[in-house]
DNA sequence: CACCCTCAAGTGGATTGTCCAATAATTGAC
DNA sequence: GTCAATTATTGGACAATCCACTTGAGGGTG
């Protein structure tokens, strides 16, 4: 059987899928390194990079100078760097955005409110207490809100919705960085109260009132943020009009 | 500026994103050849294709033996392979896919009653046809279902939903083509009937029912696999009760 | 004119051998 | 035992070369 001269990082990559699909290779394992896995597969070590850059790009591995190449710990994570490509390709637009994250994360809230264990409540609640703790700093209040967001996806018990709600919350936070400290006290104050309130209802296993609270916080987080670039005196109003569409 | 030494490969991705962000490179366009590229950014020109490998497993780009490198037309698309190897290494359930599914694709069903087009809704009519014409072959049939699921991902209007359900589809058919001849006549012709209904209602723009008939496929689809896996005397009534608990 | 064939240029795919930079492990001194 | 220096191992990358595929130009034929 003569080796294809096409596909050798193709190979590299295969390679790797079979292993882990072996079970050979699971969380926080570490690969053979690189000059051997190019003796192993019979190619050349560029090759053998090429490969794994293709398998870092996807998440699978991640390689460390003068230590090794591993598979990450910890939950599934896709990363936003592909999604962010396509964003910039094809032009996603921030109502896109928030809708996806409405039909991701208000199923998500009323599985949490479902699934939660004990650990995922304290967990988001740890997360309430410090955004209410960053109420004068939005860049901080940022990252504790998406992180909220995640520990509710991960309470959903779903490693899938966990792994889709992470991937787009990155892409908004890889945008709403930039704006971030467009945010007044006054809505940041709104915005944690309404995600304490999405926190008890989860506790309290409510996921009817679960969901609602969340599509509600993320019509408003989309209200105040269009308000924010097109400020109007009509801009409250816009927003009580956007409300009523949906219930 | 000293150029640092580490990153090489990470300056290639992000050169090529910057293109992209200043939108001279768009789908369809051709990339520079990977020796021009070399020079240009002044690295080797396997670091080039290492970078490049790392665009081609995000989806970004096309490589073409003897051509030259691309852009991909078309929608954006995610691929399933960084699913694949998440699903492989974090176990991911069949249930969990299926939940995903429900949490996607109900509310695009809603969404694409709402917004679709006449272009959409003729791409939708061909694949009831097709799935009709495809009762007597499972795996034509598991095709042509994909299909049917895409297009009315597409006709929901959000770039970022149809990139979703492209991605968790693809698992999904990646998984199901295996298994997919144990499907019978009989339950391909209730799934062919519940296409049908849930486009009948994309077409007449009814919403709820969309999402109601959707729902219901889905749980319907997953109740018809977990019996394929555990046949027993007692599973019909199972799946009764599964839609009950969902209602 | 259209069509076909050949060839050269340009492209991606990959190898070999070498060197650099970071980290981990080992060894020796105290 | 600790700590520092050294060595080994690792990933990161380079330069030069060759192979395989595609494309386009030019020439020949009907």
């Amino acid at each position: 059987m003569t080796k294809s001269r096409t596909d050798s990082t193709e190979h590299v990559i295969s390679h790797v899928r079979e292993l882990i699909a072996r079970g050979e290779l699971r969380p926080g394992d570490r690969l053979p390194a690189e000059r051997d896995l190019a003796l192993q597969l019979s190619v050349s070590r560029p090759t053998i990079r090429a490969g794994l850059r293709a398998l870092s790009a996807m998440g699978v591995i991640q390689s460390r100078h003068g230590s090794g190449t591993f598979i990450p710990d910890g939950p599934p994570t896709l990363g936003s760097e592909p999604l962010r490509f396509l964003a910039a390709l094809h032009g996603f637009s921030r109502e896109e955005m928030y809708e996806a994250r409405r039909v991701l994360e208000v199923s998500s809230a009323g599985l949490a409110a479902d699934r939660a264990t004990a650990e995922h409540v304290a967990a988001i609640a740890e997360e309430v207490a410090s955004l209410f703790a960053s109420i004068d700093d939005p860049q901080e209040f940022l990252v504790h809100d998406i992180r909220f967001h995640r520990a509710v996806a991960a309470a959903s018990g779903n490693q899938i919705l966990a792994s889709l709600v992470e991937m787009v919350s990155a892409l908004y936070y890889e945008r709403r960085r930039e704006t971030a400290t467009r945010a007044t006290d006054r809505n940041l104050r709104d915005a944690a109260d309404l995600h304490r309130s999405i926190y008890q209802c989860i506790r309290s296993h409510d996921g009817e009132r679960a969901r609602t609270l969340m599509n509600q916080h993320l019509l408003h987080s989309a209200a105040y943020q269009a308000e924010e670039e097109h400020p109007r005196s009509q801009a409250p109003a816009a927003a009580k009009n956007s409300r009523k569409r949906r219930t």
